[in-house]
DNA sequence: CATAGGATTTGCT
DNA sequence: GCAAATCCTATGC
């Protein structure tokens, strides 16, 4: 769970074939292990879930829908099992091949890598990345943003008090109050986010309805 | 062995 | 706003 706000900020690297590409990490969400409703480890340690309770620090990435992949960060000590989903990235090098991989000539830079599907799309992240370690500066990595530009402004300095929390996305089904753990993280009003934020509300019963989706 | 459903995205109504 | 696309895991008979 710590690791999910932390990760902000950061730098997520690859470097395949066609040259380097990357992006700033701004949107997370923290899942746990068997307890928790929300999580793939609910089942308990399977083939496809067991990165999740592998070393920290590598990738667990699985396909959804049969169509997308998605890429975690493993969170938690070997054997134990947790993991943090990259939502959303600022592209900041590669811009034309992650344009490319995408397909989208007309979408703005900002949204390229704007869900967690959309992250894998943009830096040709699948699941022969499964395990992969990414504290090791190959093929894909993360690091910490240095030099300057743009990226400086996310650095945690600056970051710090920029961060909002709310539900996960799309987990209404795990009920006993996982649903609503405020376990997505994200950089505020970052042009690059998968989808809003929900304002933090007090119990208005008849004005809103908080939806989430 | 059969089947339901998903940590999503896209395009059309 | 809604449904399709499409694979594979998990679960139940």
């Amino acid at each position: 769970m710590e690791l999910a706000p932390a990760l902000l900020g950061l730098r997520l690297m690859r470097e395949s074939a066609e040259g380097r590409s990357g992006g700033l990490i701004v949107e997370t969400e923290a899942y746990g292990g068997p307890e928790d409703r929300a999580s793939h480890a609910r089942a308990g340690h399977t083939r496809r879930t067991a990165p999740m309770f592998g070393p920290p620090g590598h990738a667990y990435v699985y396909l959804i829908y049969g169509l997308h992949s998605c890429l975690n960060v493993v969170a938690e000590a070997e054997g134990v099992a947790g993991a943090v989903l990259i939502r959303a990235l600022r592209p900041v090098l590669g811009l034309e091949m992650i344009r490319a991989r995408r397909g989208r000539p007309r979408d703005a830079d900002s949204v390229l890598a704007a869900g967690p599907a959309r992250v894998c799309q943009a830096l040709a992240v699948d699941r022969s990345l499964d395990g992969h370690d990414l504290t090791r500066g190959e093929a894909l990595w993360i690091e910490e943003p240095g030099g300057d530009g743009p990226e400086r402004l996310l650095t945690s300095g600056v970051l710090s008090g920029r961060i909002i929390a709310g539900p996960r996305i799309g987990v209404a089904y795990a009920g006993e109050g996982w649903a609503e753990r405020r376990w997505r993280f994200g950089v505020a009003g970052d042009p690059s986010l998968s989808r809003p934020f929900p304002p933090l509300s007090r119990p208005s019963p008849s004005s809103s309805r908080p939806d989430g989706r």
